[in-house]
DNA sequence: GCTATACTTGTATCATGGCGTCAGCACTCC
DNA sequence: GGAGTGCTGACGCCATGATACAAGTATAGC
């Protein structure tokens, strides 16, 4: 798996359903991948280290368990979060900070985009009782 | 507890590790409450609506058992995702799309602002062995 | 005070996922 | 080909958390 940036394509009933971008943006796969403070310790370690590293490498400055970091990695890798390259035995990981930023400021302006129009109850008065 | 405001300060320790805003950001607890789907669906419906809801209101509109929405929203407000407030017996969380977009902007700012200069593992070259 | 409403909390069940260990595969070097 | 290195996969243990149902609490209207 050289580059897992690339999701799978959604079926048509997916597509139908019209989600609106923010629903698309917020998702829950990598928001997952992130909340886990170990893998969000691996991933501000090689958004830091600003080049790929090696499951290895990070596993030795994080002072994680070996296979804890190449799972973490896979899975961040998997969702999009980092991309990976094999190289002989050994697999290079990289973050791409930029392009994490530009999903999260997507995901802001897509919740500046939400609104009323969406509705998805019907916009009655609240409670004044 | 005569003094609940002294027990933020943190140890030596701490302060010498000296998180990154990203790390800060990176709240694991917001980003868990906002991975788990059926949340997602409830902010999503709180944003739209673009004002408070009772929790009766977004149980029926999502279709989702009460008392999981109750437990849901209670938790999303814990971290700060929503604001609530009790009138009566009617509670009225509301979603506050403009804070929550500067949050992920904040974020975004972060990451970019992460570098070498913070390196985790020391920046030898990468596998050109 | 009684009842209905709106929400919270307790409990039980189940699924998910993190973790450590170990075996195995792929690759490189000798 | 054998040994060593780098990583992946499978397994079991355990903690967490999502869910559903039911009971409890708080408030409003009578």
């Amino acid at each position: 798996m050289a580059s897992a940036l690339q999701r799978s394509s959604p079926s048509p009933k997916q597509a139908l359903r019209r989600r609106s971008r923010f629903d698309r943006l917020l998702d829950p796969e990598v928001l997952k991948a992130l909340a886990e403070p170990t893998r969000a310790r691996l991933l501000s370690c090689l958004l830091k280290c600003g080049r790929p590293c090696s499951v290895t490498e990070v596993a030795d400055c994080c002072s994680i368990d070996f296979s804890m970091v190449a799972r973490h990695l896979a899975t961040m890798a998997r969702v999009g979060l980092l991309s990976s390259e094999k190289k002989g035995r050994t697999v290079w990981y990289a973050a791409h900070g930029s392009a994490l930023a530009t999903r999260f400021r997507d995901l802001a302006d897509a919740i500046d985009e939400l609104g009323p129009a969406d509705a998805c109850c019907d916009p009655s008065e609240p409670g004044d009782t």
